[in-house]
DNA sequence: AAAGTGCCTTGATCCAGATCAACGAACGGC
DNA sequence: GCCGTTCGTTGATCTGGATCAAGGCACTTT
């Protein structure tokens, strides 16, 4: 089933399978099995059609877009846990975008078709997937809102933000992905925010090491210098 | 049922009854109600629990977001036939954004409690929902992908080739909302729009009139002034 | 250890689009 | 039919972030 031990446990406390029930669970499990990429690796292609889901067991993955110029963005960023079911999946559609391992990452494959069969036997799995597909809606909102309305300090500050414990005034945020694609994921490029983690930090709201930020106080990293 | 006559046809042909089929369809329809609300007009105010679902009958509403500094922009703006849900009403979760008619409109009011209900009974039904949610999440990658890497021009022409038939040479665009909320979806200032829409008139790509837009050449409307 | 080779930062300049400020045109109210 | 009000356009100016162009570093490769 897997071609090393998989941590269960991350499973079980990754948002979807929480919500899809433990059988459901295991009846996906059985047929699929691990992989392990390179950075840089691309899991699936824009256009492509969908043969597997991919739920992130390790490292982080880029859903990159190209437009008709060529140009490339990271639309998203998925961490460990994630399944992205680039909707594609459910619907049997090309993908919308590529996805590419912005780490070494390590992935569970498990067969669309199969499922696909799952979401229309099971109603805990379509339930499952619904959460699921809500929740993305959501993160791309905040998106849409932020590039919309947002400077790009401010973009990075609570790009950073969301990457410590909600409720924790400090932490440690890494940022193992390339800043190339950081930056694409913030709508900027690679010089603005660099300038932009050197201006929060001289506020004294993080101290940056190479890949990754010490957040010193989180909430005035989220207020901006409008002290 | 209803305070007048609805279009059953509209309905029948709306992506999510489609989907959903003539059963589902009849027993959301028999508690629900038509409601007939002026421009301006708020459906859902963010942060609030759903209640209801909006299928739009005629009209355009637009989600609009606040952030904590209370300037807003509008996230997508639907037309009639769509069902938005936005998501809340799925998940039992407060809307992240608000609904606020554009035009005038005329919304079907579906109470929310049923529908929740119907999606955990009918297999039909969720997988309606799983597509819409699917659409939804793909319209805001693209609105995503849009703003990072286009133009403003570039978007413009793209929002208004949207509005015509997809294999269409040329055709008429509708514009009924004002332009302050056509700007803000498309992440621009009106003024900026105004300017788009005249260079794209220039190029002989559009000629507008005050609400309404005549593409003559939707090819070259989409390419550009890379001629 | 030297020489590549990516990847990131720093500095200097430029420009698309925001902002500010009038101005005009459509529209509902009386 | 006039008047205020709201909405859109136009023009002038300003600026955040893109672009262009060098440098550092931290790695492998030999």
């Amino acid at each position: 089933m897997a071609d090393r031990p998989l941590n269960i446990d991350l499973l079980r406390r990754s948002p979807f399978f929480a919500a899809a029930g433990e059988a459901a669970m295991a009846r996906l499990l059985r047929p699929s099995f691990t992989q392990q990429l390179p950075r840089g690796a691309v899991l699936f292609e824009q256009h492509e059609m969908p043969n597997f889901l991919h739920l992130l067991l390790a490292g982080s993955v880029g859903l990159q877009a190209r437009d008709e110029a060529g140009t490339e963005t990271t639309v998203e960023i998925f961490g460990a846990g994630e399944l992205f079911l680039a909707p594609a999946a459910i619907l049997g559609l090309p993908y919308l975008v590529s996805g590419a391992a912005l780490t070494d990452v390590r992935v569970l494959m498990i067969p669309a078709d199969l499922f696909r069969e799952g979401i229309a036997a099971d109603p805990a799995l379509s339930r499952a997937a619904i959460e699921l597909l809500s929740r993305h809606w959501r993160l791309m909102v905040d998106q849409v809102v932020d590039l919309k309305l947002r400077s790009s300090e401010r973009r990075v500050a609570r790009f950073l933000a969301r990457r410590v414990p909600e409720e924790a005034g400090a932490g440690v945020a890494a940022l193992p992905e390339p800043r190339t694609a950081i930056a694409a994921r913030l709508g900027m490029t690679p010089e603005t925010l660099s300038r932009a983690l050197n201006a929060l930090e001289a506020q004294g709201a993080i101290r940056m090491s190479s890949r990754e930020a010490h957040i010193l106080d989180r909430a005035r990293l989220l207020q901006g210098r409008a002290r």
